[in-house]
DNA sequence: CGTTTTTGACCGGCGC
DNA sequence: GCGCCGGTCAAAAACG
């Protein structure tokens, strides 16, 4: 598609209608230790994910855990499983955002593996995946036809590695409140 | 040349 | 069984 150019930043206004329907720490994967190289020390002392979230207090070893509340509004359509619940069908979480584009950056990359038109829907809807092998995490992206200002990004499963742009981004942070947790 | 997109084929579930 | 519908595969094209 138009990949080659870098995301425009959100508007003030995709910010303000941005409505996650979990808090957004939810969507950080967990902390994996041995991923920052042998030579970090991030990961052992600090719970980074509640401290990022704001539920991090000093000495709390044992924050609330993101007791992940499991579907969004949206996912209705979930009932296909009738009477065979084989295996737990990761969790669905949708977005609606006010874009006029489709592709948002949430940091991570993924790969187009499909693009289907859906009935009741002048748009077409496009599936995604996450570029990491050992990630199998999907999305689906499509345009609300009543609304066509509205894109609905919906994303099933949980990333199992960090986003290498928020690290990228987050890391000299880290170091700096890594270095004061130590006085 | 490696990676990503495109796009029709293919497949499985479900209702009739 | 058949056809619709949503999701995925995969080969070829496009891209940088």
């Amino acid at each position: 598609m138009d990949n080659g150019e870098t995301p425009p930043l959100p508007t003030v206004e995709d910010v303000l209608n941005f409505k996650p329907l979990l808090p957004l720490t939810s969507l950080l994967p967990p902390m994996a230790t041995d991923q920052l190289g042998q030579d970090s020390q991030f990961g052992s002392d600090i719970d980074w994910i509640s401290l990022l979230s704001g539920s991090f207090k000093i000495g709390d070893q044992n924050p609330s855990p993101p007791t992940a509340a499991r579907d969004g509004e949206n996912v209705g359509k979930n009932k296909k499983k009738g009477g065979r619940a084989k295996n737990a069908m990761p969790p669905r979480i949708a977005f609606h955002t006010r874009s006029v584009d489709d592709i948002l950056d949430d940091g991570y990359r993924w790969r187009k593996y499909g693009q289907k038109a859906v009935k009741n829907s002048v748009h077409q809807r496009s599936y995604y995946r996450c570029t990491q092998h050992t990630c199998n995490v999907k999305k689906q992206i499509q345009r609300l036809s009543k609304d066509s200002s509205i894109v609905v990004t919906t994303y099933e499963g949980m990333h199992n590695h960090p986003s290498e742009k928020v690290m990228e981004s987050l890391s000299p942070l880290l170091r700096q409140l890594q270095f004061l947790s130590r006085i």
